[in-house]
DNA sequence: TAAAAAACCGATTGCTCATCGGTTTTTTAG
DNA sequence: CTAAAAAACCGATGAGCAATCGGTTTTTTA
């Protein structure tokens, strides 16, 4: 499963909405990029299928929604890309900290933060 | 740029091997999926065009390499796919806690322990 | 220098995303 | 209640790319 060019438009758009029908979705993009209110609705179909958006019929037209929000998302996608070339959790370990390697102090600081935040949340 | 399933085994391969010609890693992949010495060609050409993987003629056939550590590579591939959905490093840090769900105490030692390093490493 | 090995080229197949026309179904307004 | 409008659904087309491999050219080597 492989995200194209405008389901990742359509995505980062309903996160920033919360959730949209087809319609709201093609008024936005169709300044930005044109395209038929035909393609807008296949792109959510298809995320739809993909499991990736739920949808509800809200009134007159579906209203959807991502279902995950964008961190767990991205960490999912992570997770993927990086699963076929390492099982163990050590190398993603050191690619994160290399994937870094642009990353300043505050930066390192607020890492450190979260997995602070982090362990006292499981704790719990 | 996108990478295929052939592909990435491939490119585990070399990153074992350190480097290889077309035929050893046909024949390393002859009996785990059969497929002829010319596929495995094409897909090391591509890999090579893509500048994943640097050749050199070494004798008679060209030798495979990597172009980048595993790491580095991985990290790479992180930030691509993380680059759609956000442009700053912070929701990046929050997917990969998120992403750490399911990490153990002593995988967030190591984090941590990473991260001391990486510090030091940018001192120098 | 001829045979073997390697590299290169190009065609085919099989995905999947983007695109949109046309049809059916649902909603709504008169 | 029914006709028009809106929304959903279906199916076709084109583009792009990975996998596959046959055939040809180039290079190596015995």
């Amino acid at each position: 499963m492989q995200l194209g060019e405008l389901e990742k438009m359509v995505l980062n758009y309903l996160w920033e909405q919360g959730s949209a029908d087809a319609k709201q979705v093609h008024d936005h993009f169709k300044k930005l990029r044109g395209g038929s209110l035909n393609t807008i609705q296949s792109t959510l179909d298809r995320l739809h299928k993909k499991s990736i958006l739920l949808r509800e019929k809200q009134g007159h037209a579906y209203q959807y929604r991502v279902a995950k929000d964008k961190k767990a998302f991205m960490g999912d996608l992570i997770r993927k890309v990086t699963l076929d070339f390492s099982p163990d959790n050590d190398q993603l370990l050191a690619a994160f900290v290399s994937l870094s390697a642009d990353m300043d102090e505050s930066q390192l600081d607020r890492l450190e933060q979260l997995i602070r935040q982090y362990r006292e949340d499981k704790q719990s």
